[in-house]
DNA sequence: TGCTAAGCGGAGGGAGCCTCCGTATAGTAA
DNA sequence: TTACTATACGGAGGCTCCCTCCGCTTAGCA
């Protein structure tokens, strides 16, 4: 969960020097708004493209203009928290399945969430350029976790003999990113495709 | 030179089927503006970046909104006719060096101009990245364009013994490309990547 | 020289971004 | 329970930008 303006302070006042470990006192009321905000920006980019209106997204989050410029002074923001937040969500779809399945269909599981993941990706992806640029740190800081993630069901099911071991958590990811996020690939050929792929992550490498 | 709205017919009128050789005649006046239009477009965009606004290109061009409405119905439509214009100086860039220098001076010159030209795009890739969104045909049009324009230089230095034979006019454009658009890399620092290329493409191909 | 298709230009409607500030309330202390 | 206040809410309104519309102007032609 992104919670840029986390603090409460003023915006005028300096947020660059508080203690870590006391990430001072968010009322209830504004963490719930927030989380509604990055919900509603979410449905609204699926639907509407990366350049939705604001207005747009704080009528679907049931805030004021107000209310939302306190939580995300730019736009960007806003983009930035979305973004944080689906990657936030592998990580934990990625420990979560890895405690209640088996190696394979975790392994499953979580690349079927990367997918729907990458897909989402294509209808704002100016968007989340720009607060790449804006933010350099988030690109490699999120491929980061992601492979992470990717490798630790990968990892399982590797180990269980489930999956090939020629192949890496990046490999992985860097295979199926595209197929998604590519727009000339349709609905029904995305999955027909990342069912081929899942096919030869369980094949044993043919000896060459 | 581009000219999306050329042949001035009303925005409604279908502009797909025009015979190429009759291109419709268009008014001294209505041509030099378009033309005006562009380069301060390109002057503006170079300045305040791709989100720079039609009021102030407008201005620039010393043209009413009207009148730059005529010509580029949408914003796109302009940021396509710049990039195609762009295009089409680097190939005339490039023939008119084959005719007037010595094969080693119109390649280099023909990559400086391609490096300014790739430099300038840095401050407007998301505009540039919708137009090719927009227009698949664009983005592979002006590759094969530059393709053949950096061929065309670099084979006659090649013929001449001045370039290395084991590179082509692909491989060229992709190595310099990045290396300019990228924006972490300083004008400084790009200068002297660029002449570094330029040595390496001057030497004999070491024996491996 | 006069005609007219083509082009010019800017007022103004509409939409979106963001600020400002009065109102409401969660959390706390007594 | 009550009273207090730091924190948060919300929307009117100012600003900027996009684009349309339509009356005025003029290049090019007969």
């Amino acid at each position: 969960m992104s919670v840029p303006n986390a603090g409460g302070g003023e915006t005028k006042s300096p947020a660059g020097t508080c203690e870590p470990e006391e990430p001072r006192h968010m009322r209830a009321d504004a963490k719930r708004n927030n989380e509604l905000i990055i919900e509603a920006a979410r449905k609204v980019f699926a639907g509407q493209g990366g350049s939705a209106s604001i207005e747009a997204i704080a009528k679907e989050a049931g805030v004021g203009i107000g209310t939302f410029y306190r939580h995300f002074p730019k736009r960007i923001n806003l983009v930035e928290a979305v973004y944080r937040d689906d990657v936030d969500s592998l990580s934990q779809l990625a420990s979560e399945s890895a405690e209640q399945l088996d190696p394979w269909d975790a392994l499953e599981r979580w690349l079927w969430g990367f997918a729907d993941y990458a897909r989402s990706k294509r209808t704002f992806l100016n968007e989340l350029h720009e607060a790449f640029e804006n933010n350099p740190d988030l690109r490699s800081n999120s491929r980061e976790k992601i492979s992470v993630s990717c490798s630790q069901v990968l990892a399982r099911a590797q180990e269980a003999g489930m999956a090939r071991s020629d192949i890496n958590g990046d490999d992985l990811v860097q295979l199926i990113a595209p197929v998604c996020t590519n727009t000339t690939i349709g609905g029904e050929q995305n999955t027909r495709l990342i069912r081929m792929i899942l096919d030869g992550l369980k094949t044993l490498p043919s000896p060459s």
